[in-house]
DNA sequence: GTTTTAATGTAGCGATCGCTAGAGAACGAC
DNA sequence: GTCGTTCTCTAGCGATCGCTACATTAAAAC
């Protein structure tokens, strides 16, 4: 557990299985975690390189050594929040037999993961980058949410073009409905909606999607 | 603050025609509306005194001594957004005959102003304490869309008690949806959503409220 | 004019920011 | 053991943060 991907991830290079020098005196995966947990309460800027080290655990040095400076780290962050806690959406959109069937799951599915008392409130992707000094930092989760939107979307046309939609249908406006609200609970769940709020408010989205 | 027995500018109110000292350089007014703007686009937290010493044209003790500290200045700044470009659904709400008129209003205008290239996209109360270290300025905002929400709630449960909406509305989910297809609006024109799209997005988003 | 009052420009306070140099500590290789 | 390598700790770098002391300047009051 403790030497298994060490260091690859760093700069990439492999490394024997065993390394030289010095073992390191913390879990990479758990200080990974921590640091997950931090820029998620209070996204990127707001979370302070001292408040990281103090939360993970680790001095600053060890910090540097083992991800590189903070936005290497947050990078890195964001790659395990979109495999983990924040892949549900696509997930759905991979399972479900249909665009409809995908965001109802996804958004039932969001107003438990949003509330969850065991992890911060609310999507990462969405708000950690919010009123972000470094266009990087901000293009980086614009760019995941354009994604998500454009997945969306061409699921919608296809759905569309398989005629599980009716032909007129406004796929892009949809897929943007979607979205809106997906965004909105994440904003509600911060700001205090109970589990049971947003499961409403996902059950009455689903009304603006037409009758198969 | 120890001679700001001048703060009655701060909140508004007028001040003895001719006051005694050194007259201000600037426009009081004007420097507010810069400020709006800096703290619209980027948020509290990453909108530095030194940004806003720049961008309204004046010295760090001249903002001290006519806004107070940042955070007294951000709070007028609030207000002045409140009363002015964030007004218009406080508006819809008063002036529409139904919930479900102002709401569409509120929709569709928020389409339009959210990307208006004449100022900052989206909405300041959403965005501009998100990821914010000081608690106070983030109760601030999240205590004005509470009231917001819970001023639509009251409004819509009017409506079912006038027999405007069926009895069994879920008045709250309602309130909820319509306020989360704000914020993704708001969080959409951030992204770079054009116009048309949110339009069209407030237009479906209308399809869930009851056929009346 | 002098005095009083208040706003201005300069200059810098202590604190924190992201980050790193340098010395010591813990390992494998020999 | 010694050597080389790598991590950890202390300490502090330059830059920026919000904010202010101080001297100066411009007006009304006298």
């Amino acid at each position: 557990m403790t030497s298994m991907v060490t260091g690859q991830e760093t700069n990439g290079q492999a490394r024997p299985s065993r390394s030289r020098g010095r073992p390191r005196s913390f879990d990479r995966a758990t200080a990974l975690e921590k640091a997950l947990a931090a820029f998620w309460r209070h996204g990127y800027e707001a979370t302070s390189v001292s408040d990281l080290t103090r939360i993970m655990g680790i001095g600053a040095p060890s910090l540097y050594a083992a991800f590189g400076d903070k936005r290497t780290l947050f990078e890195e962050v964001v790659r395990v929040y979109t495999g983990g806690h924040g892949a549900f959406a696509d997930r759905a959109l991979a399972e479900e037999p249909s665009a409809r069937a995908a965001v109802e799951r996804t958004l039932r599915e969001a107003a438990v993961r949003y509330t969850d008392p065991e992890h911060p409130q609310g999507c990462l992707i969405a708000h950690a980058a919010t009123n972000c000094t470094s266009p990087e930092v901000e293009r980086l989760l614009r760019e995941r949410r354009d994604a998500s939107l454009a997945a969306l979307d061409a699921r919608i046309r296809a759905d569309v073009a398989a005629g599980l939609l009716p032909a007129g249908t406004d796929a892009a406006a949809l897929a943007r409905h979607a979205t809106a609200v997906l965004h909105g609970m994440s904003q509600q769940a911060r700001d205090g909606a109970a589990r049971a709020d947003l499961e409403a408010l996902a059950e009455i989205a689903m009304a603006i999607w037409p009758r198969t």
